[in-house]
DNA sequence: ATAAAAGTCTACTAAATCTATATACTTTGT
DNA sequence: ACAAAGTATATAGATTTAGTAGACTTTTAT
């Protein structure tokens, strides 16, 4: 499961794409909306920030943005800033891994291999669907919804 | 990530899966092959058994078998009887589903669509793959390893 | 019949992690 | 000067996970 962190990332990425190239976003505005605890919503931020994926304005008028266009920030890149593993074995991680203590040959583990596998299935989809395609397949749902 | 209790579940199903046939495996000879702590294993080993999934003998030359083939025990079934989720959000979830309380539509929510997806992949593979399955893979890495 | 082997059951504790809050500080615009 | 807004760090509370303890039951062998 994704951590509450790591999903309030990637909701206020969405808001933050839907408003590329306007004026920036206060935490307070987008807390309110989303419906995420402010103060939380506030380290998060500064997290994304400080990796490079958002910019911030102090004083009034201020708020942040995205740095870079929606179409070019992927879900998998999230992720990993908020320390959601992809994997779900420590053995099969990328960025996280860590030897299975109680396994004596990882080479020729066949659990291994098997979650191997999913790692690579969850891998190709986070890693090949951006902020942008969110917004997208929102709007598609909503179309839909209204049919 | 799996819990330790799924992982240490699915291990002792593949051991158990290459005894299939022969007279019961004790808990402590499990434990001590695959590096489990004993009295977790004892746990973990009861909740198959109360699944179905394994037969127990108490005494002298007791122990635990497999109920059925490990050709019909599917590693998705091991996940969910160990409470391993199979989705990364609980509103994608099938058996462990939760409304995110966070999010105001569902039906329109673009996130909840990718992760729905990354679920139905993972549950494609999960569930397609058996005990038997992961004892033949282990087969074939060593065969790889050797060559 | 008795002792030893092995599983059963419930409760508990310790540690880790996650979620959220608090507080004090800095920068910027009017 | 003052208010708006982000920055930074610490800490508390809640939840979950991992593991341990101990007393009990059933079965086999002698």
């Amino acid at each position: 499961m994704l951590s509450k962190k790591t999903r309030y990332a990637i909701k206020a990425l969405v808001v933050l794409g839907k408003n590329f190239g306007e004026a920036p976003m206060q935490i307070s505005k987008i807390a309110a909306d989303e419906h995420i605890p402010k103060k939380f919503l506030e380290q998060i931020l500064l997290d994304l920030r400080n990796a490079g994926l958002l910019y911030s304005k102090k004083g009034a008028g201020g708020g942040y943005g995205l740095v870079k266009d929606p179409a070019e920030i992927f879900v998998v890149q999230v992720l990993r800033l908020t320390g959601g593993p992809v994997a779900l074995l420590p053995c099969v991680s990328l960025n996280f891994y860590q030897k299975c203590d109680e396994c004596s040959n990882e080479a020729t583990c066949g659990v291994r291999d098997v979650f191997l596998e999913v790692r690579n299935a969850t891998l190709k989809i986070l890693s090949e669907t951006s902020i942008a395609d969110i917004i997208r397949r929102e709007g598609l749902l909503v179309e839909n919804m209204e049919v």
